[in-house]
DNA sequence: CGCGATTTAATCGTGCGCAACTTATTTTTG
DNA sequence: CAAAAATAAGTTGCGCACGATTAAATCGCG
């Protein structure tokens, strides 16, 4: 009733040890977040919003499918997100005339100027990070695996 | 010339390579959530609501202030999610007489006997990460590491 | 050719996550 | 002691995430 405190104190090691894990990746992403944010900021993105561009800067235009499958985001979450692009004069969406059913995204000439201010973003952000090349290339393979994992285990 | 195209593709190899750790993060927290999902979806809880319960199940009854702490959480993400928890009756809450500010949270009778299923749920999850225990330790480590330089940066 | 199945986006409802603000209760301090 | 500052929790508004549904376009198969 007031103390049952005793045996739950150390369950299990492997246990405590999965907890920590998968909290670490989840608040490691809400650091990351909040990292981002004062910068991104200042150039009216989120960080959602950032990946799309980032997307689009590297690729060019392309349909919100393929973007989708790049940030692994369904149309559920990118209409609403490239609505607000396009408000903000960042993206044009029209449909394609060769499948109607696909909407094209692609940058405006704001969007595509906008990206010459990422070098400094990313730059701030390596330097909030403080991990050498070598270390933020070995933690990345590590988590590109066990996404690969975890989303392999999901078709079953 | 033919180099056009490797200049646009790698345009600088650092830059990249921080684009994907961030994103590597983000994506798999995003693959976490979703390979929790169909497990935590049984017992009725979602993932947020779990890590609170672990807190609860590891530490006892607490107040607000120290379960966001620990989470990293404020109270303005806490307050709707332990009004959930109340409303799903694994929860309680009351005003500490000591301190009428603070609100501590204990767990119900029904919350409490739910520590017995996530022996189920962990062990489900470290089967779907597919990772050894000396791989989860060293991912962990890097997270925690990288957290905190991400978080002492951001007081600057 | 036609009609059902599939594909692509958009929409809706729910639940975080967080900044900004509000309210209530200490605590500090002049 | 009383006014001001600090603290704890709750509320509001906005933007993801995602499941479920819808609508339109295309594909495929008889």
């Amino acid at each position: 009733m007031t103390d049952k405190v005793e045996e739950r104190a150390i369950p299990d090691e492997e246990k405590r040890l999965e907890r920590q894990l998968c909290f670490a990746v989840y608040a490691t992403a809400h650091a990351f977040n909040r990292a981002y944010k004062p910068i991104l900021d200042r150039v009216g993105l989120t960080y959602p919003q950032y990946l799309v561009m980032l997307v689009l800067w590297e690729k060019g235009c392309q349909p919100v499918k393929t973007i989708g499958e790049q940030l692994d985001l369904d149309s559920g979450t990118l209409s609403p997100l490239l609505k607000r692009l396009e408000q903000a004069g960042l993206i044009g969406r029209m449909r394609d005339p060769k499948d109607e059913r696909q909407v094209i995204v692609s940058l405006t000439d704001k969007g595509a100027a906008m990206k010459c201010q990422v070098n400094s973003i990313m730059a701030a952000i390596v330097e909030a990070a403080g991990c050498d090349m070598d270390e933020m290339a070995s933690l990345r393979e590590q988590l590109q695996r066990l996404r690969a994992n975890l989303t392999a285990d999901e078709s079953r």
